[in-house]
DNA sequence: CCCTGTGAAAAGGTTCACAGCA
DNA sequence: TGCTGTGAACCTTTTCACAGGG
């Protein structure tokens, strides 16, 4: 098989994992890796490595391994990657601005080029290098920044109104920090983060282990 | 089937969501709730549902639907919410700061009681309400606040020290916003959420469909 | 008739183990 | 010999469809 075909899911959402380890070793070394190596990087095991590698395409060498530099780069393409895709912030709270300082979001092509506030305060400033707009102008600010992904950093409430605007500038992939279930079309992509759904599956294998609060 | 012999993960995942959803509906109208309605609430399907469900217990009426209260405390008893859990923060910089301003984590049952940071200025102050410690004192934090879980917020090269202390002082359950694997003995539970990686992973379902930055 | 609870079928994902090429 | 690429076995999860109680 030479082709992406069609990805697999649980293959796309290790792929970044697997760019991550690459360029952590590229910064030691180039040459070549093994599923082995790589799978240590990624924190996954070596056939589930070489099971997704071999998803993208045939890029190893039987007996070597894969070239290290060209692996990067054909993940890169399968992500998307290769170029940047700047990232509006809707909601410009203690959240929003820690995802705008959080350098982790540029140094891997996603840079936070605008924020979305309804405080008028705020509106019209620049906050930690990034210009602060009213919601009214979302679909300009989009427009002018090439914008395709929308981050919603708003409190709940405000949640479902951020994603239906975004959708009207025509986003169609938006990351959700909210705690609910936003409703939109079937072809707008939406990954949900919830912090403390998180934390509350960390709780279940914690039951009984340890003693809680009171006592 | 009457109890939970071993949840299956892909439900314990789902059940903070069915908690969520619950509370939202509570706090409208108490009552029962169909899988119908509460799938909708947790942005999955009915079946679903139900089957996630009946590996807790038999809890619900047919014809009628699950009573909401109750489904309410058995699904935090699985979880085990009924109790709170204190939590560290290790990293009081900008997204370590944003997690203790955010109300979610108190309001279901993770309190963000004490922070860890090497910055001295920092260290004896208490900011946003919560105290902050040197990391040599973190065993007697964890210690006089009963906390069972670690959450790492700190810059990459400082994470593995984070959690090598975490484990040393006894915690068990870490959840880490840093972008790497983390080395950990097996019966550490740990649950890392890196920020670009779901951007990234965003960014496979865009490819080719708008057209990114430079033109 | 309504909605749960659940076997059975289908789909999806992981692991094994080894053939095959450098 | 070493490590990739991959069918086949295995396991988990999802979906279906309907029996059965209220």
């Amino acid at each position: 098989m030479t082709g992406h075909g069609h990805i697999p899911d649980a293959t796309v959402a290790r792929l970044p994992l697997y760019l991550r380890g690459l360029d952590e070793l590229l910064a030691a070394r180039g040459g070549t890796v093994s599923s082995d190596e790589l799978a240590e990087l990624a924190g996954v095991n070596a056939a589930k490595v070489r099971k997704d590698l071999s998803q993208l395409g045939t890029y190893g060498t039987r007996g070597v391994g894969y070239d290290a530099d060209y692996l990067r780069f054909e993940i890169s393409r399968a992500l998307g990657v290769t170029n940047t895709w700047p990232v509006v912030v809707c909601g410009f709270g203690n959240l929003g601005r820690a995802l705008a300082n959080h350098t982790g979001f540029t140094d891997r092509g996603f840079p936070i080029v605008a924020a979305i506030d309804t405080d008028m305060e705020k509106v019209g400033t620049v906050i930690d290098g990034v210009p602060v707009h009213a919601p009214s102008d979302l679909a300009a600010v989009v427009n002018d920044n090439h914008i395709a992904i929308g981050v919603i950093a708003t409190p709940p409430e405000a949640a479902q109104a951020a994603t239906d605007r975004l959708i009207e500038a025509g986003i169609g992939s938006i990351m959700s920090f909210a705690p609910i279930v936003l409703v939109a079309p079937d072809d707008v992509e939406i990954r949900a983060v919830d912090l403390a759904t998180e934390l509350q599956i960390l709780g279940f294998h914690l039951t009984g282990s340890a003693s809680p609060t009171e006592w």
